[in-house]
DNA sequence: CCGGTTTTCTAGCAGTGCTAGGATCGGGTC
DNA sequence: GACCCGATCCTAGCACTGCTAGAAAACCGG
């Protein structure tokens, strides 16, 4: 029996090191640099093995940005609640500044995750529960409140995108992201 | 000499089509369909005929992109001032729901514009003067005016993608647009 | 040591963007 | 009208992609 569990151990070992290997190497050389035969090499195994794992390279993909979530929702719970808006903004900000690849696998890139819905996983819900606990609810309802917080995890994003793809300019970066701080907090 | 007028004109209607046969293929079947052969195809060339108007790919993508800046800009110079910022961002939407894959090659593809530079063509900066100018500027100064245009353009941008992604609920949609607009008009 | 199962790899498919080289066409000149 | 030459175009192919069938190898229980 305890030779299955072996087995099993190792599977899943395996598994993490296909999604950090497929991470970093997203993340030195780009999204484009992924292919299943760089990866094969670098978990040196043979490709079908990554089939085995995984049905296949978008999967991957989802598995790199589940790990995402996951981080980002720990990240913006880090932070300060007396900070307010200020520090879940900047935190965001931040985690996506130190891995484009992985928040490009999480925010732009196709994969197939069940957003917003009743069988949603805890890191997809985390992320945006901390941005919503950022804000003053003043008189709001939760339904306005939580549009809110979609409204402010957009503008976060559209941010972090146009910024990061050249389509704004940095240095502008600092004073757009005060005037979110300033109006939605 | 009209023999090579002839001929540069017939060039540049090739050109179109190129561009056109891309946006179309893009916007029915999606921007993995857009493959060279299939777009030699359409235009009833071979594939080589592509590369002797545009570098790669890329470039065609980045035609079909300018062309859709023209589009945005116009459809937004078109809203009635008095709607103000409710007005522009109907249009934005309703300009992002109904060339997706357009507004994909503009704002999510990687290609080669100079935004936000001397250079910068027209029609990509007349978009962002149509939001700023929609704004009630009050007593800010331009700089500050600037920013907060684009604050407003990331938020309408990550609130078109996020959606589109299915990373935000359908439903909500109206309610975030009335805040948006409510907060920034 | 052996049989059977599971695991892994080799080899290949259809498709991708892109390009070198030869074929083909068209316009200007005799 | 016949010819030549330069521009234009297409055939064929390269290296690469994601993915998979079938052979080979490794492993475990008896």
């Amino acid at each position: 029996m305890s030779v299955v569990e072996r087995k099993a151990r190792d599977r899943a070992q395996r598994e993490r090191l296909i999604i950090t290997a497929a991470r970093e190497l997203a993340e030195s050389d780009g999204w484009d640099a992924v292919t299943t035969r760089r990866l094969a090499e670098r978990i040196e195994y043979s490709q079908p093995v990554l089939y085995s794992h995984f049905a296949g390279k978008d999967a991957i993909v989802t598995a790199v940005a589940l790990d995402g979530f996951t981080e980002l929702a720990a990240a913006l719970a880090a932070q300060d609640p007396d900070a307010g808006l200020a520090g879940v903004a900047q935190a965001y900000l931040a985690f996506a500044d130190a891995n484009p690849a992985l928040y490009d696998a999480m925010f732009t890139m196709r994969i197939d995750l069940p957003f917003g819905q009743r069988d949603t996983p805890a890191p997809l819900q985390a992320g945006f529960v901390a941005i919503r606990d950022a804000l003053v609810s003043g008189d709001r309802d939760a339904d306005e409140l939580a549009a809110l917080a979609e409204l402010v995890w957009s503008a976060l994003h559209g941010i972090v995108t146009l910024h990061r793809t050249g389509r704004l300019p940095a240095e502008s970066q600092a004073q757009r992201m005060a005037l979110l701080v300033s109006v939605f907090g």
